[in-house]
Parts: C-alpha cells; sequence; structure tokens
RNA sequence: GCCCCUGUAGCUUAAUGGAUAAAGUACUGGUCUUCGAAACCAGCCAUGGGGGUUCGAUUCCCUCCAGGGGCACCA
C-alpha cells in the first residue's frame, strides 16, 4: 500500500498533466517542488504549498489554486481519488491546499494487518552498518549504548524496508593501545606483582588496573609501540597473549549484545584481519605521489592544504595505524557487498578521523567512497563531566542494566503484584527505559546520563509506551465480541478516532524519514506521540461498554490498529512490547 | 590559531523552509464504586545577539557570543 503522501503527489502530478492537456498549458509538474506534509489537525491530515508563490498576470494565487482543483483534480479520472479528498476552498485564502484521507483509505492500508510498516523501496540495496565497536580488554561503559542501540535500531528499520543489511563490530583489537596492555601485563606477570590466575579471574578488572598504572611511566607510550610492532611481525609470546584478550573481550562482547537483545551480526572482523590487506594500499598510496615517505620512515598523506592536517598511514616504527585499517575496511566492503550505504555508528569525536579516511580513500580512487558515511552521535557524560577510564568515573553497561531492572521489578511489585512473568516483564521494561531514553534522543546531540532520567518510567519514556500497549491490549482481551481481521469502518469516526487511524498509517513515512537522515528518534518520537493520543482515547471512549454494537465493532478495530502499531514500532527501536506489566 | 557539532520553557528534549513553536519533567490544582492511576485533565513558562535570502526562517547564508569535541607516528 502507498503512503498518503505518495497517493497525493500521484494525484497531484495526474492532475497537472489533466489540466495541462484540458487547457494546452505547460506547467511542468518535476519543477515544481511539490511537498506534502502532515498538517495541524484543524487544517486536515496533508498539505500542499507548491503553488505558493506563482500568482502571475491578472492571476491570484487563490484562482490558480481553485482552477487547479477545479478544472483539473475534480475533472481527471483516477482510480486514487476514492482515498483522498481536497478540502474547502477556504484553504486556498492561506496558501495551501489540504487533504483528508478516506475511510475507505484506512480500510485498504489497514487491510493486512501487519503489513502497512513495511516497504520495498530499500530491494537489491545493501547497507553495511558499523556499530558496537568495542576495545579488547575493556568492559563495555553507558557511552558504548549509543553506538548499539542506534545501529540496532537502523538495522531493523532498514530491514523493514526491504534493505539487505551487514552489521560489523569492527572491533578495536589492534594498535599501540593495545601494545601498552601487552608491555602491561608482561611487566606485572615478570615483576610477580599480579599471578596469571589472579588476572585470569576477573581480567577486566586487573588488566584495567595493570593499565591505568603502566599510564603512569613517562615512556610507556614507546613502550606499547615496541610490544605492538613485536606483536604485528608476529612474535608467538604476543600473539598468544593477545588471543587470550580477543577471546575473552569478544565473549564479553557477545554477553552484552544479548543483554541488549541486539540483532545478530553477520560479521566481527577485528582490525587485525586486514593485516594482509594493508601493505598494497601503501604501496599504492606512495606510488601515485598521493602519499610521501618522512625522513623518519612514517608515511603520510597531507591534507593541511583542505584543513585535514596530515594523515598518517605508516608509523616511523614501520606499525600501521588505524586509519590505514579503515581504508583496508572500506576496500574489504566494496569487495565484498558493493555496499549502497556504508555507515559507521561512532561518536562525533571521531568526525576528524573519518573525513581523513574518506579523503584519502577518494584520492586513492576507491569505489563507493560517497557512499560512505559517518553517522555520527555526541557522546554520552555523566552529570559531573566525561566518563574517563583512567578516572574511574565509568558506568558500566552491565551495571546500567542490572540497575533497570532492579527498578522495573520494584514497580511491577508495587504496581501489580500479581503478574506472572515478573522477570522477563522487568526486563523488558528496563531495558526499554534505557534504549527509548537513548533513542529518544537526536544523535547529534551529548546526552547527560542520569539515572533519574534515563530509568525513568513515567511521561515520555519507553515504559509509558509499552504501558499503553499493554492496557490497549487488556482491553482486546476482556472483548467478547468477534474481531474480523479485515479492518473495516462500522459506524462514523468522531475526530480522535480518524486522528489515531492518520497516526498508525504514517508509521510508515517516519521509517522512510528515518533513512533518510538516520535519525530513529523520530521514530521514538513518533511512538511516543501515538501512545499519548491512545492514552487520551481509551481515557475518554468507553469501549467495552459502548451499547451501540457497530460503534463498538469500530472502536475495538482501531484499539487493535494500534496496538499493533505501537508493537511494530518499538520492535523496530528493538524494545519489546509485553501484553501485560 | 584552524576544523566540526550544539545553543528552543527552571531542567531534559521535539519540530521535513510552512499556518497559533510541540512534549516531558518540575511546580500548582483536579480525576480511581466506571476497559489497569506506569494513566488522564487544567494552569505556568521558550527559539543566544545582530544582519541577510525568501511570499514565509527554530530550520538556509554571514557575523558575533556561549558550550562541547577534534587538530596524536592513540583508537
Amino acid at each position: 500500500m502507498k503512503t498518503p503522501k505518495e497517493i497525493i503527489h500521484t494525484l497531484l502530478v495526474q492532475a497537472f498533466e489533466f489540466k495541462n492537456r484540458e487547457e494546452n498549458q505547460t506547467w511542468r509538474p518535476e519543477n515544481m517542488n511539490i511537498k506534502i506534509m502532515p498538517t495541524d489537525r484543524r487544517f486536515g491530515d496533508y498539505s500542499a504549498s507548491f503553488l505558493k508563490g506563482i500568482a502571475h498576470g491578472t492571476e491570484t494565487e487563490e484562482e490558480i489554486f481553485r482552477g487547479f482543483i477545479e478544472d483539473g483534480w475534480n475533472k481527471m479520472d483516477s482510480d486514487e481519488k476514492k482515498y483522498v479528498e481536497p478540502l474547502s476552498a477556504e484553504s486556498f485564502k492561506s496558501g495551501f491546499i489540504n487533504f483528508r484521507m478516506s475511510d475507505r483509505f484506512y480500510e485498504d492500508a489497514f487491510k493486512e494487518s501487519d503489513t502497512w510498516s513495511k516497504g520495498n523501496e530499500g530491494a537489491g540495496k545493501t547497507v553495511i552498518l558499523d556499530y558496537f565497536q568495542l576495545n579488547i580488554a575493556k568492559e563495555p561503559h553507558v557511552g558504548h549504548l549509543r553506538s548499539a542501540v542506534i545501529g540496532d535500531a537502523l538495522k531493523r528499520v532498514l530491514l523493514a524496508r526491504g534493505y539487505r543489511t551487514i552489521a560489523d563490530t569492527h572491533v578495536g583489537d589492534w594498535g599501540t593501545q593495545f601494545g601498552i596492555l601487552l608491555y602491561a601485563y608482561k611487566k606485572a606477570i615478570a615483576g610477580k606483582s599480579k599471578k596469571i590466575d589472579e588476572i585470569k579471574d576477573n581480567p577486566f578488572v586487573a588488566l584495567q588496573e595493570l593499565y591505568v598504572l603502566a599510564n603512569e611511566e613517562e615512556d610507556v607510550h614507546e613502550k606499547g609501540k615496541a610490544e605492538f610492532a613485536k606483536l604485528e611481525q608476529g612474535d608467538s609470546e604476543n600473539r598468544a597473549i593477545w588471543e587470550w584478550m580477543v577471546d575473552i573481550s569478544m565473549k564479553k562482547l557477545g554477553d552484552n549484545a544479548a543483554r541488549l537483545d541486539l540483532l545478530p551480526f553477520e560479521e566481527h572482523r577485528g582490525e587485525s584481519v586486514y593485516e594482509s590487506a594493508m601493505p598494497p594500499i601503501v604501496e599504492e598510496a606512495l606510488r601515485t605521489g598521493i602519499a610521501k615517505k618522512t625522513d623518519d620512515g612514517a608515511v603520510v598523506v597531507d591534507l593541511s592544504e583542505e584543513g585535514l592536517d596530515e594523515a598518517v598511514l605508516v608509523k616511523s616504527d614501520g606499525a600501521t595505524t588505524y586509519l590505514l585499517r579503515d581504508l583496508a575496511t572500506i576496500k574489504y566492503r566494496v569487495s565484498a557487498y558493493h555496499f549502497w550505504k556504508n555507515l559507521y555508528v561512532v561518536d562525533n569525536r571521531q568526525s576528524h578521523h573519518f573525513r581523513q579516511v574518506f579523503r584519502v580513500a577518494e584520492l586513492l580512487g576507491f569505489e563507493g567512497v560517497g557512499a560512505s558515511e559517518h553517522i555520527e552521535f555526541g557522546f554520552m557524560k555523566l552529570p559531573e563531566g566525561a566518563m574517563s577510564t583512567r578516572k574511574g568515573t565509568v558506568v558500566l553497561l552491565e551495571a546500567v542494566l542490572d540497575e533497570a531492572e532492579r527498578r522495573a521489578r520494584a514497580v511491577i511489585q508495587e504496581k501489580n503484584p500479581g503478574l506472572h512473568n515478573k522477570e522477563a516483564v522487568a526486563r523488558s521494561v528496563g531495558l526499554g527505559a534505557i534504549k527509548f531514553f537513548d533513542l529518544s534522543h537526536n544523535r547529534k546531540s551529548d546526552i547527560v546520563f542520569r539515572f533519574e532520567d534515563a530509568l525513568s518510567f513515567e511521561g515520555r519514556t519507553g515504559p509509558y509506551i509499552q504501558y499503553t500497549h499493554a492496557r490497549l491490549k487488556s482491553i482486546l482481551r476482556k472483548s467478547t465480541d468477534e474481531i474480523l481481521d479485515h479492518f473495516s469502518v462500522h459506524a462514523a469516526l468522531d475526530t480522535k478516532e480518524r486522528e489515531l487511524l492518520l497516526h498508525s498509517v504514517q508509521l510508515a513515512e517516519v521509517l522512510q524519514r528515518v533513512i533518510e537522515g538516520w535519525f530513529p528518534h523520530l521514530l521514538a518520537d513518533y511512538l511516543f506521540e501515538l501512545a499519548q493520543a491512545a492514552n487520551e482515547f481509551y481515557h475518554s471512549h468507553p469501549i467495552l461498554t459502548e451499547k451501540d454494537t457497530e460503534k463498538r465493532t469500530t472502536l475495538l478495530m482501531i484499539v487493535r490498529v494500534v496496538a499493533k502499531t505501537l508493537a511494530t514500532g518499538l520492535d523496530l527501536l528493538g524494545i519489546e512490547a509485553p501484553d501485560e506489566m
């Protein structure tokens, strides 16, 4: 089923063409920037303002509008006219043509109860999504949440619209930072300050401790670089330690992804897998003169004239950089997937890095560079400032999830102690609160993480939407009426009812907008507003006690459609919608 | 110094170049013998300053101010 916007657009173009034919005019609809928008409900459902400002000669805008509707739209023959009607000529004076969707439209749109969010504009297009990138030997903290939930929500929305998606964690398992960790680990073992078993019992805490300790040494950077260079050259001791660290880290990543209920990743290609792909890129860059070798042996691309400074591909000690690994990654992805888009869901502190990567890739003539994009987001900070591993001011992701569940459990105990599957619901609601909190913010702004905001269950929150859904499901459960699968309108609709149907049907349009700008918060916003409208609706409309059978049937159908929309929308954000809570 | 992002109600946020800028929270009142009060209703409060483009600017451009981030042979 087409969206209202698509239907109105088609009809407008047809009306233009009809009027052109009838009156030998030469207006060209494709040049008129036809823009159709949902509008304030006092005007109608949708408005179009594309004719604004075209008054010329003796005709006023109002006359042109009137002529367009009366001589074009009204006289032409089109099957889709049954779905939408232009509203009274009053609106022409204000410069808009307003439209209202018909009951027939809703009946056809909701005919198949779960397909109206689905689309196929993504058919044949592959999108690579790079998110939830963790670093080796570090536990995920709340800062990692944003990348995970934004990436996961985008993946879900893309799938709903027919795209093929490849999710990759692109694990940070290579680089100097890792060398520092190796240095710290080996020093502790050699100096007997820690035993191997002691480290292995609680590896993340122990490694963190050693890492912080090592960073107090002045020349730790040099030592780390040396250890990393050894690793890169295949030193067997370093290799073995590295493999162990990668192993426990991947397991930790899997645990966290499972707890966050993320869709499965197609790939976990760590940066280390690009080892052999890097030398040819360096050779090519040097051969073509794009990169230069400095006196001390480093390989750099000078982008300073473009305000992007120097991009280092190889360091003077021969070790590769993150930037070079990202170049190799793009190359791999192009050849493996011929992607339509290659998206990096990474915080905005790395925008300079990605600008360098994309620019160098462009200079090297890589394919698919224009389709690579940094989906940047503001980073999460605590009320007292940025989180820092070194300062120990880090809130671990698992701790937040635990706390969320604990709070949800307490609320259930207070409000619905008889609930049968309390644990599962506490998990859904706690996770729903956190995810929604994150996803409801425009990804570009920074987020201040406060437990009382992030784990709130009241107002503009995930649990509010889940609660609304549960209430609607509860009404459906209690109804003794038989509700037909086929959505149909049996009784005249009032304003509130119409508004709910319109709101529900707009899910598809919202998903398209989410993809246009890579903005999942638009979906979060949309769901909250729909839940709000649904709450007002069932508070003001007695449904089960409605005497008129036809009316009651219609109300129940609306309830079912809205409940389904809420559940579908939440699912696309990666949030569960329990039937009871 | 150069580059990027962000400035909207006390606080946290929304708004696709469109009509009277939308919510939540906080605060003040009201609604549970009526489909579940994690709810609903009412009240209160806002586009950082100045220019420009446009029929129309929170949105685009310029400038100033404020905040954050980056400008590592870290990732």
